[in-house]
DNA sequence: CTAGAATTCAAACAATCGTTTGAATGAATT
DNA sequence: AATTCATTCAAACGATTGTTTGAATTCTAG
């Protein structure tokens, strides 16, 4: 591995690591980190196989690396929005949900993310959890506890199951740009259509005004 | 492949294709169908290689097969929960989703057809979307139609896409069955308790009484 | 009991996997 | 110009992959 590594890396990279992020962050995407060879990720970077290893260790590191490289910006952003509210004192739900989600369609954004969020979300359980805890724990923590400020009549644990449905409904969004058996449009305009909904959505699960629950089924 | 299939298979199966789907089944659930191997699934059923092909024709197959035996039951039990609505007439949001997400937790189900359903969702789009298409496509429909019955007032294309996050929400839960850092207890008991949960989100998302949104952040 | 179909079996097929090695090349510093 | 370090390269490592073959075995009708 060498010394030091860069912090960020630009879309189409000149550099061989930020080639072999970018082909691997598009074949992981597509094909799932298991069924993706190192061997396709070398020859769609043009570089030489042994560089993978010799950049970023293992398989498992450049999952590693490919993932932090685009959640960090989206992390940074969420931070910041959440920072400002606080320092508002600001805690009312919408704001809450928009400062979370609006970042989804921030230009510093790379179009990629959403789709590698959700893919992260859908490795099996033993690749996919310490990566989310490493990415999005603390993150995902600050934000709760907003949410417990902005509804301080609200059961914690009540809270953290909606958070849990919140997130679920992103990461199926994004995962799903739109319902099955509508146009798949990836236009802007089409994931802020997306985001708008996914925000309402989260608004009304989170609040829950008026729910009360008939006989049950089997 | 062999002519004629049986329709059912009970848990812990005495013949063949049921001690192979068995095996497959626990080892997709544990790493996913790209990370999991023939020889994997053949060794944990004690059966021979050349029966997963000969019984199953492809390791693709197997996986259709695996799906399909436990998706089945829940569309039966859905699709009767569905009619017997119709026949009452009993359009209530409420009620609907009783009637979708309550068998979750019928004893008919197995007990593995949640994280079943969660895997499914979460390979890649070019091995999951042909089989959810197949599996879920005409219950969905159903729902859905039935959805528009209970929210009249509701543009159909809101509805679809509040249904497409409750869906969201749904996989979410079946994946992670309790928020992360909660305790992961897997008892009926907690199933029930997420269900509950769910259904209560899902109501609210669906119906989204008295919402309105505020400024935007980047 | 016997013919024939259905199923199981060990063995091998070519292909691909992640990883390692050691020499060749590049760039930077003394 | 010489030396040192970082990077690239072709090649090979053993192991594993999905699939196929053909004979052995079991089961089932006639």
């Amino acid at each position: 591995m060498p010394s030091a590594e860069r912090a960020s890396y630009v879309k189409t990279s000149s550099n061989t690591q930020g080639k072999i992020l970018d082909a691997a962050e598009t074949l992981f995407i597509e094909k799932g980190f298991a069924a993706t060879s190192l061997r396709a990720i070398a020859n769609l970077a043009s570089v030489n196989l042994a560089a993978t290893h010799y950049h970023f260790g293992s398989k498992e590191g450049l999952l590693s690396a490919t993932i932090h490289r685009r959640i960090e910006p989206i992390n940074a952003l969420r931070l910041a929005n959440l920072n400002q509210l606080e320092a508002e004192q600001n805690f009312a739900v919408p704001v809450i949900i928009a400062a979370m989600f609006d970042p989804l369609l921030s230009e510093e954004i790379d179009p990629n993310l959403p789709l590698l969020i959700a893919r992260v979300h859908g490795e099996p359980a033993s690749i996919s959890r310490p990566l989310l805890e490493k990415e999005f724990g603390e993150v995902g923590a600050r934000y709760l506890a907003a949410m417990e400020k902005a509804l301080p009549g609200v059961d914690p644990v009540d809270l953290r199951w909606r958070f849990h449905m919140v997130i679920g409904s992103m990461v199926h969004l994004l995962n799903f740009p739109s319902p099955l058996q509508m146009e798949t449009d990836d236009s802007l305009q089409a994931r802020r259509e997306g985001i708008e909904r996914l925000k309402l959505f989260a608004i009304a699960g989170l609040t829950q005004t008026g729910i009360e629950m008939k006989e049950e089924k089997q």
